[in-house]
DNA sequence: GGGCAGGTGTAAT
DNA sequence: ATTACACCTGCC
């Protein structure tokens, strides 16, 4: 039997889970056909599927397993409900049309420490790639949970990890990024548990000492490690998406954009930078003009700079509210 | 095959 | 403070 997970009907569990913040879930087909996602959360083996609106936990269903996931898909009744954080970001008029493609969206509950490990992994990386070197990581160093599942690697079996092992997982020149990051955990040097706990500003120094950890990856982790649901991080997808819908396609720093961010949508700015990366990343394709910023390349003729009306429809944006 | 991919570190303005 | 460049490696 599966167990209905109240609550779970506001939730896109595909949009989520494919929303960039997670690199662990997979999907498979389960015995009726349906697509079932499965994946690992600390030591158990979900096996989730959604049919229409009605979110089902497959395994393990037990109290324990409901409630750990639950806890991890942010639909508990102490959580903020989904509907209502759309409702108020609707406010804005660019965010209220984004929804209409990526509603449902929910940022998860994850563990601080392999939200970390993740990032410093994805910098510079691509999507297929990050998977499997996550992937090849746990099956190295995390303890084996059946099923052909494996958990997270801990702080101290990654601090201990050889560079060969590591290079296996295809780390490349993030290894020792990764083990530096591992050994500040497992010496107590640093405690991500207190970072959630302090002012974002704060939070962000600390995260920042970390070898590997720029603005974006601390930003990452921060929002989905660490439950700042201010954190805005700025990707490549993030830019292009404020640029084009706000600024009208022109450039504008990081600094620019996060200070916009906070203004703009507060405490839910976290929330917002997930709506607006899942829909660049579906409609927004690059375009010749914007990110590489590289200088224009001689008789490149003027370069035609498009009059960018704006995807939406021409909204031109009131940059600081009333 | 060469460039790119959810950036970051480093050196040089 | 800002800018340029290199970088493991699989994939398109």
């Amino acid at each position: 039997m599966a167990a209905l997970l109240p609550g779970g009907d506001a939730l896109d569990l595909a949009r989520t889970l494919q929303s960039g913040q997670t690199f662990r879930w997979r999907w498979e087909r389960g015995p009726g056909g349906g697509p079932v996602a499965v994946g690992v959360v600390g030591r158990d083996v979900f096996r989730l599927s959604q049919d229409g609106r009605e979110l089902w936990l497959i395994a393990p269903d037990t109290p324990g397993g409901r409630a750990r996931l639950t806890e991890y898909l942010g639909v508990s009744p102490a959580a903020r409900r989904i509907p209502s954080i759309e409702t108020a970001l609707a406010a804005d008029p660019v965010v209220a049309r984004v929804l209409a493609r990526t509603r449902g969206i929910g940022i998860l509950a994850q563990d601080p420490w392999e939200v970390l490990v993740s990032f410093i992994v994805s910098a510079n990386n691509n999507i297929p790639k990050i998977c499997t070197s996550i992937d090849r990581l746990c099956r190295a160093l995390g303890a084996p949970l059946g099923e052909g599942a494996f958990a997270f690697p801990t702080p101290d079996r990654l601090a201990a990890a050889r560079s060969r092992m590591l290079a296996a997982c295809l780390l490349g020149y993030r290894a020792p990024y990764v083990r530096a990051a591992a050994r500040l955990i497992a010496d107590g040097r640093l405690e991500l548990a207190r970072l959630a706990r302090m002012p974002l500003d704060t939070a962000r120094e600390r995260l920042l000492e970390i070898p590997g950890v720029g603005e974006k990856v601390a930003d990452c982790t921060l929002l989905f490690g660490l439950r700042h649901t201010s954190a805005f991080p700025v990707d490549v997808w993030v830019r292009r998406a404020v640029e084009r819908l706000y600024f009208r396609g022109q450039p504008r720093t990081a600094r620019q954009i996060q200070e916009f961010a906070r203004e703009r949508f507060g405490p839910l700015a976290g929330y917002a930078q997930q709506h607006l990366f899942c829909y660049a990343r579906a409609h927004l394709r690059p375009r010749a003009d914007d990110a590489p910023r590289r200088p224009p390349m001689r008789g490149d003729g003027g370069g035609a700079r498009r009059p960018d009306r704006g995807e939406l429809g021409g909204y031109r944006a009131i940059v600081a509210n009333a």
